[in-house]
DNA sequence: ATCAAAGATGAGACCCATTCCCACTTTGCA
DNA sequence: TGCAAAGTGGGAATGGGTCTCATCTTTGAT
């Protein structure tokens, strides 16, 4: 991971610094879209501004992705360049978790086909996609 | 519109008023999700309170989908009960507006049984789905 | 039709996630 | 090792969105 991370900062003129590799970590680590406090209740040491600063450079680097839900905090994850696992989001209206799940080849391979005759259609010019399944975790829809 | 509009705010214990009725017509006007500073320039009249509470309440009766996409202004539009019309969303990553997709049915179909085996795979109780394709509009890829 | 209670409105204050500022520290190249 | 460029941290500032509350509307019972 450190090998691909040093690489994509420098294509962006970064540095590969202490506190981005902590980030990065931590992100490793949890395995699942987590939100800024929670990076920081687990790296007390961090500043909350250069979390913000960094996760925003490691993103623009391609290496993180944001995901942002509206209200409350954005959740980030490992850019799927790190993780080499194409994934879509399970996303509790309860409570705001945010999960992964993984469809089959086959039905994403149909999809993207059908996106990108969708997007040429309107002059589109398609860079990503973004599917999120939206309703309650197996603990909010047992409470 | 303004039957169903009724009744489903009736069924919320919401009263359909006159503000209500105008942020529907505008919503319907304009035919592609707006933020609510360009609803507030179409209709000078409304106070930006009202028009933020309202959607809120316009929302939760299922009369209109918000679309937030984490900076900026959160994008509102007609919801597909009132324009029975099952679409998804063109972002443009370049100047933030939102436009609609509409895919083929066979898609649409492969896809819904595809996530609802995927939710029910984590023991996720599914009740929608987002999708939206994100890149550049036709204006901001020429320029 | 009338009135009181419940609900809606509007203007501005307020909140809070995120960004900005800037003095100070760290990094990388010569 | 030295210095310019980049990164850091803490707190102030920003800005979309929410809350408050006094005032207006609507509703339903009489």
């Amino acid at each position: 991971m450190n090998e691909i991370a040093l690489e994509k900062l420098r294509h962006d003129g970064q540095r590969y610094t202490t506190g981005r590799r902590a980030v990065l970590q931590t992100l490793a680590e949890v395995a699942s879209p987590v939100t800024i406090p929670m990076i920081l209740h687990r790296q007390p040491d961090l500043a909350q501004s250069s979390v913000y600063r960094n996760l925003a450079v490691l993103e623009s680097a391609g290496l993180v992705t944001k995901i942002s839900m509206g209200d409350e905090h954005a959740h980030y994850e490992l850019a799927e360049e790190l993780t080499q696992h194409h994934h879509h989001h399970l996303v509790c209206t309860g409570c705001g978790t945010v999960g992964d799940v993984t469809l089959s080849p086959t039905v994403e391979r149909a999809l993207d086909k059908a996106l990108a005759q969708a997007a040429a259609a309107s002059s589109f010019q398609l860079h990503d996609h973004r599917l999120d399944l939206l309703g309650l975790c197996a603990a909010c829809s047992d409470a």
